[in-house]
RNA sequence: CGGGGUGUGGCGCAGCCUGGUAGCGCACUUGGUUUGGGACCAAGGUGUCGGAGGUUCAAAUCCUCUCACCCCGACCA
């Protein structure tokens, strides 16, 4: 690919709208450019690492027996409707409607096409089990999209759907698509780790995510793990031991008091006003969680989690309740909320730490007052469960012998153990060996193809530009000649352009008239991990200058040695 | 959706407070000199100042509405 006849438009200066270091060198490397929020256009050198990337899953996925087909992109609406995704996914679910006024959606996942499909098509046990994928375009309407391909409307995904008789076979299902996601992450270069993570509005009852660490701001998700037995979880999904430390409750019991705490809303004001320690306070967060509310009490110096609050109430999603709401909850402004002699409608949830405390803080249900030596004899608690957030320095919840410590991650990938949601709602059924009809029971597997690219751009840069992992780079070498006005470098780079790619290596030639300081400085932000470079000098000595991307100096290669020597390095890295 | 901010040549920005008919750097075009880490000289082209309405003799600048984008929060591959 000759620099001079392709499109790589290259920017001197960060753009105003990137904000994130990756996002940053992939418009400036000139791979991709914006069209609207959240929605980008792939440049020539993007595509390819599309494609490189593609490719590597695709395998990994065809070595599996996974089958791969193509899914439309727009749906109607009917289908989403019969498993309730229409409603549960929400504003997050594209919906328009064609010139006819029927409504359709754009398809974030294709659960519902898929099983769909395979409800209309196998009817036997005997065509179980089957596996069928897709790479292809996914629209979500997030609310935020931010970080370019991090988190965009628009984005490619390899999504795929098992199909099994039983558990069993999911099990072997599962454990196949694990296999292939480390394989296939490992082959693009990219170090993941797994981790267990909440199955969300997704549905099933157990899911993985594969992550990309990195040190960077580009880390959204926080993982905990625990450096002894490997154990490790998305902080949404972190189990907690619910005792953890000495008790320190021996002290007496006594009757709780109204005290006056103006204006004293927060965490930090009360504890300041009170001179009480955080963890001797307890929070009452009020939530609405279906149609119930729910007054969730955690420790003062703890993280409610939403998720695990959810799972406890048994609903898809719980939402703080706004002012109004809580001030008709509980007769009092937000900052005021407290479990003692809360209305009868309103279930409390306490998380299980409360149960050792003795003496605490609590609101009091009436502006500017607090309660304080409150026990647990003087309200009551409808469920007991576990709803704040782990948090690192915790011992690890499996081996209980290292405490878990936290990492920041990019999620690439995640599978879910589905069950039965979609095809039973669906009546996705087949009839086993006795003729009994019964459900399949389904799996689901995604990789972000963009959102990895742009992670390999986070996880490998350097101030100059990217560094692409050999195996995903668009091209693997970036041949520069120093001087187009040597007739004797361009005869050399022309030629050796020649040989590189008759041997089959994919080579970037900056043949324009530039000077070689533009040349290199582009070099370095595109990324290719190998640069050859053609200058007089070098040329005197019969010797090829080649700089691998993240090397500090260049090796010499006697020029009738290096074309061999290029494709073996080449070999040696994409292997 | 709540909070904050920005829209001025292709890109990055100044000008706005204190109205007076648009500017800088990069990029681009032409000619010349240069050529191992983002060159230099000369000449040149490029804007309905996001959109609509209003105030005014006069609006990029003041007012109202609107649209888009960015950042912080909740959601996610």
């Amino acid at each position: 690919m000759r620099m001079s006849q392709t499109f790589i438009p290259t920017l001197r200066e960060d753009p105003a709208e990137a904000e994130l270091i990756s996002h940053k060198l992939l418009v400036r490397g000139g791979y991709i450019r914006k069209l609207t929020a959240g929605v980008y256009i792939y440049l020539p050198l993007m595509q390819r690492v599309i494609h490189k990337i593609s490719q590597i899953v695709r395998e990994e996925m065809d070595r599996t027996g996974a089958l791969e087909i193509t899914m439309p992109v727009l749906a109607p609406a009917e289908v989403w409707e019969k498993t309730g995704r229409y409603f549960d996914i929400g504003p997050e679910l594209m919906r328009l409607e064609d010139r006819h006024r029927r409504r359709m959606v754009l398809g974030p996942t294709h659960e519902e096409i898929v099983t769909d499909l395979v409800r209309g098509e196998v009817r036997s046990y005997r065509d179980l089990p089957l596996n069928l994928y897709q790479i292809q375009v996914k629209f979500r309407d997030e609310i935020r999209p931010r970080f370019g391909l991090m988190r965009g409307r628009e984005f490619l995904m390899k999504d795929a759907y098992s199909f099994d008789a039983d558990e069993a076979g999911l099990d072997v299902s599962y454990k196949k698509m694990v296999d292939a996601y480390v394989a296939a992450f490992d082959r693009c270069g990219l170090e993941t780790v797994m981790v267990e993570s909440d199955t969300g509005a997704m549905g099933g009852k157990f899911a993985h995510e594969f992550m990309v660490i990195v040190n960077t701001e580009g880390g959204e998700a926080t993982i905990l793990s625990c450096p002894e037995c490997g154990y490790g979880a998305n902080l949404e999904r972190a189990e907690s031991i619910a005792k953890a430390g000495p008790k320190e409750n021996h002290e007496e019991k006594r009757k709780f008091r109204i005290v006056e705490t103006p204006d004293k809303k927060t965490i930090e004001e009360v504890t300041a006003f009170l001179e009480v320690p955080a963890r001797k306070l307890v929070k009452t967060l009020m939530y609405k969680a279906g149609e119930k509310v729910v007054a969730a009490l955690i420790r003062g110096d703890r993280q409610i989690n939403e998720v695990k609050l959810s799972n406890a109430c048994s609903v898809p999603m719980v939402e703080m309740l706004d002012a109004d709401s809580v001030a008709n909850a509980t007769n009092a402004p937000v900052g005021f909320a407290g479990p003692v002699g809360l209305k009868s409608g309103i279930t409390i949830i306490a998380d299980e730490e409360i149960a050792e405390l003795v003496n605490f803080v609590v609101g009091a249900n009436a502006a500017d007052k607090h309660l304080v030596d409150v026990n647990l004899s003087d309200f009551r608690i409808d469920k007991t469960a576990l709803i704040r957030s782990a948090e690192a320095g915790e011992w690890c919840p499996r081996c209980r012998r290292e405490p878990l410590v936290e990492r920041r991650g990019i999620e690439v990938g995640n599978t879910f153990k589905l069950g039965t949601k979609y095809s039973a709602s669906l009546g996705a059924t087949y009839l086993d060996a006795e003729g009994n009809s019964k459900p399949m029971i389904m799996g689901s597997y995604g990789i972000g193809i963009t959102r990895t690219a742009q992670a390999a751009v986070e996880r490998f840069h350097d101030d100059r530009g990217i560094a692409w992992p050999a195996p995903i780079a668009p091209l693997h070498v970036h041949l520069v000649s120093v001087n187009v006005k040597d007739a004797a470098i361009v005869n050399a780079a022309n030629a050796l352009y020649d040989q590189l790619q008759q041997a089959g290596i994919e080579v970037l030639y900056d043949d324009r008239d530039e000077r070689p300081g533009v040349k290199f400085a582009d070099a370095d932000l595109i990324g290719l991990p190998w640069r050859i470079t053609i200058g007089s000098k070098g040329l005197a000595a019969g010797q090829y200058e080649i700089k691998r991307r993240t090397a500090p100096e260049a090796e010499l290669v006697p020029m009738t040695d290096a074309v061999g020597w290029i494709k073996a390095k080449v070999a040696e890295a994409i292997r």
